[in-house]
DNA sequence: AATTCCGATATTGTATACAATTGTATATTA
DNA sequence: TAATATACAATTGTATACAATATCGGAATT
């Protein structure tokens, strides 16, 4: 067998961010694309090798994505992909309750118009597209980063940012369960719809309520029924 | 006028941590008390100097301090230590009613009898010690503390520590406010009680209070009136 | 044959040398 | 004198060399 090759994501340097702002980057989508799976070792000097840059920048990028925990370091043993067992999802998806909970109140309280009506308007196109499941889960991305937007904290969207990063681990999309895009789609609205009223307290009550069933289909997904 | 010194902190380092991860701690230590004053450059050849180490290891701590925003690198800038304006302490204060009253309720349902007995333990000594203001500074960490722990959350316990980081730039306490030692001990309590009927709702709603009300001793304290 | 010990090899931790860039002071010119 | 250009010093970004440690395989022993 051919030793496993890991494509490039298509990124290109640019010219004012560090060498290790650019490995920690390539790194990151790396480990979201799967080509370093959960669990799986790194080694510094192959990612020095195939980005053609030296040891010490792809230090620094280890350094940052622990901190995201997305690596693992263990003194002389290096960096692993981290991985996720049961009780890591159960609280991860915990504090994404209280956080998206968080960043619906806020943004109850501060967006604007024009971040209310682009809420809508990623609503109405994710109406549009039929069955295209991908097409789905980038609106909701879109839906989610907006709203985190919204809220108008940037501590709140560092925060929610590096819990995406985590659960960008596990792979597969709830959106294949059946059912799920449309029940999406409703939670979606009503949490729209509270933060056009400005009602706080109804925003962070349907995003609370949106992230448990989010949490219930991917334990379903992950560890089968029950 | 002799140079100006910057005293060490009394740590020494161990055998099982990385040097990296060695300076960090000192820098964040001197950081927390005062020895870099916000605003202020630190030069990577001086912190390696001070602590007899090369510049590699003070180049990852700086990486990872800039993650937990106590930093703030600019290319071929370097580092300087963060400052606080009244956004960001409003935007800070904001994350720290979501993760404080997520703790208390989170407490609400996972604290082990245990757990809740040390609450009220260190409520008690809280309470003995009269007018030190020292030691109820020492007492309110401790019982936010286990409060964190009593969650069971280790993501929460993170952003919860990280906040922390960030909000001892703010050098003073508020209990320097005459007034403050009580409302803060009466609410406190108010937190520990609920957590002990595992009432969730409740813990929460008494922590956002608390962090409100605590909030705004704190922009008193820094801007003024009004 | 299984197990333990030992050493070769691979890999990471640290130090240092060099290149790239910025900030500052000085010189030059209008 | 004020404004601009230029050289130099200070500082960070990157590469590489070396030291410390872990891993893995084989030989010796039971």
């Amino acid at each position: 067998m051919a030793k496993t090759t890991v494509k490039s994501p298509a990124i290109t340097k640019n010219a004012d961010t560090s060498l290790g702002e650019f490995v920690q980057i390539w790194l990151r989508d790396a480990i979201r694309e799967g080509h370093y799976p959960p669990g799986s070792r790194i080694r510094e000097a192959e990612v020095a090798a195939r980005l053609s840059v030296s040891r010490t920048p792809v230090r620094e990028a280890f350094g940052r994505l622990q901190a995201d925990d997305l690596l693992i370091l263990t003194p002389w043993r290096g960096a692993q992909v981290a991985e996720l067992d049961r009780n890591q999802v159960v609280e991860l998806y915990a504090m994404r309750r209280a956080l998206e909970g968080t960043a619906a109140a806020l943004a109850g309280q501060h967006a604007s118009k024009a971040e209310i009506d682009l809420l809508f308007e990623l609503l109405e196109h994710d109406k549009a597209g039929k069955d295209d499941t991908l097409r789905h889960v980038e609106m909701n991305r879109q839906f989610h980063q907006a709203l985190y937007g919204a809220a108008h904290n940037r501590y709140l969207l560092k925060a929610l940012n590096a819990l995406g990063d985590s659960l960008s681990l596990l792979k597969s999309t709830t959106y294949e369960i059946s059912g799920r895009v449309d029940t999406a789609w409703t939670q979606h609205v009503a949490i729209a719809t509270a933060i056009k009223k400005h009602d706080s307290d109804a925003a962070e009550q349907a995003a609370r309520a949106h992230i448990e069933s989010a949490e219930q289909a991917r334990i379903k997904l992950l560890f089968g029924e029950q």
